[in-house]
DNA sequence: CTGAAACCTGAACCACCTTTCAAGTTTGTT
DNA sequence: AACAAACTTGAAAGGTGGTTCAGGTTTCAG
């Protein structure tokens, strides 16, 4: 089951514990994401869970471990959320776009999500380049497969796959993150990114 | 004149104030960048500079400031090195390729550098975006005279200059940052780059 | 019912670090 | 030479917040 960094197992064995660790979780991951992993406290964490410091850890090892198996729980919740979005039937070229749009609405969604994931590169650097890695093989994958379908060029490899990912979470900064009054909607940025990835900007 | 954050004018007013000063910021991009952040002590940074720990604050109003400092500092040298690749009498297509392959290149040569500037989004956000929003702005820029000249489809614009932004950024990050035995060379990349962007994957 | 394991509590411990400051040294100008 | 301003020093103040722990409460199997 879920095991977490290292053997000490800190499961609960109880329908109590069970739900208190749940409330350490969800305060955790508000917590980081106001402050930061920095900035946050244990006792922040436990106060907004509704419980005292020392209960802390009887869950957790350690601040770092909870950071852990948070980045570890959201980085599997984006797989998820982009595999349920996809849809074999479609061409390669729609797969994409609908990626893209699902990226970026999932992002909407969670930005909480995201900076946790992004604050990892620095508190939990080996999960941050899991998280990467495992999505660039998936859309690796995808573009091998369109090449094979005679819908992309042949020979994308992992070069093209990172600059597609690349592009996907630089719109998701700039639209999501930082998004401004009179932006293009998702729909639209999904759009024009899907032209540009099929015929490029040249003439 | 370089002024720093808040009115406190802490520039040196003579030699000696100046060369330690230097010794300061080189000891901090090295603390900074090795450790990060909050790991990151000012202690380590005067001794590592070989000067006392009160020093620091003769220069300096906080740990915040000199971080700062740094970022500004470095933000300016990318956007130098990338002005001083590029030479306005190549094609818009070969100024593409050609930043990339100095963005990658520069990123390898200080890859200091860019854990500084990545680890802005939580130490000073507003360094971090004013870094990107710059560096989008020069790319649309480009992106809109080659339009003009032909050179590109008409109607390019921020959507387009962030992806290309994030393409190269990602680019360096698994080529350069985590770069593997076996990887192909950064121009290989840029030229790899290149053909995404001017034709698309497309069929 | 009963006892052991699971769980909870919060004060206190402790290690660490930023920042201050009063006293001393060096630099540059008159 | 002489003085003020610039610079340096390092001990100590002052805070913070992660982690521990001994003692109490709740849960649940037998």
């Amino acid at each position: 089951m879920a095991a977490t960094h290292r053997p000490s197992d800190k499961t609960p064995r109880t329908e109590r514990g069970r739900i208190t660790l749940r409330k350490l979780l969800d305060a955790a991951a508000t917590e980081f994401a106001d402050k930061g992993f920095h900035e946050a406290s244990i006792s922040g964490i436990t106060r907004s869970a509704g419980v005292a410091l020392g209960t802390f850890y009887t869950y957790f090892d350690s601040k770092d471990a909870v950071f852990r198996a948070l980045v570890s729980d959201m980085s599997a919740g984006v797989g998820k959320a982009a595999r349920e979005a996809l849809d074999p039937s479609m061409g390669a070229l729609e797969i994409e776009r609908a990626a893209l749009r699902a990226f970026l609405e999932f992002a909407a969604e969670h930005k909480e999500i995201y900076r946790i994931i992004d604050e990892a590169e620095f508190v939990d650097p080996d999960s941050y380049r899991t998280h990467y890695e495992t999505i660039g093989a998936r859309i690796e994958e995808r573009l091998r497969q369109g090449g094979e379908s005679g819908e992309f060029v042949p020979g994308l490899g992992t070069p093209e796959a990172w600059a597609l990912m690349g592009m996907n979470v630089f719109l998701g900064l700039r639209y999501v993150i930082w998004g401004r009054e009179g932006d293009p909607d998702f729909a639209e940025i999904a759009r024009r990114a899907n032209i540009l990835l099929t015929q490029g900007i040249g003439r």
